[in-house]
DNA sequence: ATTTTAATTATGGCATACCAAAATACAAAT
DNA sequence: ATTTGTATTTTGGTATGCCATAATTAAAAT
């Protein structure tokens, strides 16, 4: 009797309980990284050969990742279907941030009427760490929390395709949010709009919250824009 | 020599100017239709092979159309990963309609400032098509007029991402907004508001497009709940 | 008759090979 | 040197086969 190895069992114990779904998902979520920590620039070619084999797998779960990709906005395909990193300009960024905007004030609205009590206290607890994080240099931390922040908003309207297509927005605006976060501008109006959020959520005021969160937007909107005039800047030195 | 027929170009010219873009997209367009006119009705299982052998083309394709119907909820996955078609409860349609609400929203009031003076007449001029045909017994062709009055206003709005977003809101709904269009019970009020959503744009008053625009769908979320009910009543007959 | 368990089948995930079309490199002509 | 035409290479689209696992059926035990 020859010994077997489940190759599984091995993983799952490396990896404790976290499995991998398909290569495909895993190759999503790295390539996703990847374009977002422009490791691979916008306008990158994505052929599926090379890729495939720089990630070690065979090209049909990489077409299947990139698929997945471009249903997110992250990549796009040229007019002979070659797939390439997407290089969204100033105006579609802009478009997906009013998206952003209009899904984000449905979700504080709904959240007023749906959320628990306790979920509006965590959305407050997650602000307070923001604030407390604020004089971190690793700026990285603060980023995650106040997209934490966002998507707790989300989660407590209670509504999974709403949690699913902001989730879309997010993955597909978070390069450049990114990069807008490493700003020190438009840190003293964060924090007061998230303050102003908050206030709107706990007195469940449902036109307030939504009022607050397009406000929030327009100005991440305009700090964005900052960002990447700024960006253009030292990119042409 | 043997005489080499170009089958592309025989494809061409039989079906005019419309390319054939690949086997899963037209695969995806074939059971999109299947799904909405309910040849497959909701929780019918998919299996690749019987699929693919159905339609007369190989599993690659056919999973590729499966997935992108996935990522418009048209189909969903059982926890071993067999996709299905999907059977959305009320509560998910009205989660649905609600986003639909807000983008169509953002949509009419994008579309105040952004729409051309022809867009608005054309969007007038599809509503009155409408109302003509108000009286045929072809309840289909009144339908798809109504989606076009909803496009051509999400188009005037000149975001792409929001037309791409909402044409996925739309196929996901179709079916049971067809289902819902059958009944005469909200006839009236569907004329009224499609009127109000004309005259707030020819007035380009994007605060009462955008209240309009969220009227006619919180009242459409009245309807398919009525339209349900009848259903569910007839079938359990 | 019901529950367990073992064998069988069905199904999705993945790798690979081939093809047509597009892109590129190269040669020839002007 | 530039352009044009041709050969070569690259690349995405598709078909097919194998594998592991889930689902199903059959058999056995209680």
């Amino acid at each position: 009797m020859s010994v077997v190895i489940n190759l599984k069992d091995v993983l799952n114990a490396q990896g404790g309980l976290l499995r991998s779904p398909s290569l495909a998902e895993d190759a999503a979520q790295t390539l996703r990284k990847m374009i977002l920590l422009e490791k691979l620039p916008p306008g990158t070619a994505l052929p599926e050969r090379d890729l495939s084999q720089a990630l070690g797998i065979s090209r049909t779960p990489l077409r299947e990742a990139i698929r997945l990709l471009a249903g997110e906005g992250l990549v796009q395909y040229t007019a002979a279907r070659r797939p390439f990193v997407a290089d969204p300009s100033l105006e579609e960024i802009n478009d997906c941030l009013r998206i952003q905007g209009a899904l984000e004030a449905l979700a504080g609205e709904l959240a007023c009427t749906q959320a628990s009590t306790q979920q509006i206290k965590d959305i407050a607890q997650i602000n307070a760490t923001i604030i407390k994080t604020q004089g971190d240099n690793t700026r990285l931390h603060a980023f995650q929390a106040d997209m934490r922040f966002h998507q707790s908003i989300v989660k407590a309207a209670k509504n999974p395709p709403l949690a699913e297509t902001h989730a879309k927005y997010n993955a597909r605006l978070w390069r450049v949010r990114f990069l807008s976060s490493q700003r020190a501008d438009g840190r003293e109006s964060t924090r007061r709009e998230h303050h102003e959020i908050v206030e709107a959520l706990m007195a469940r005021d449902a036109p307030r919250t939504s009022r607050a969160l397009k406000a929030h937007l327009i100005t991440a909107e305009k700090n964005i824009a900052l960002a990447l005039k700024d960006r253009a800047a030292i990119t042409e030195e």
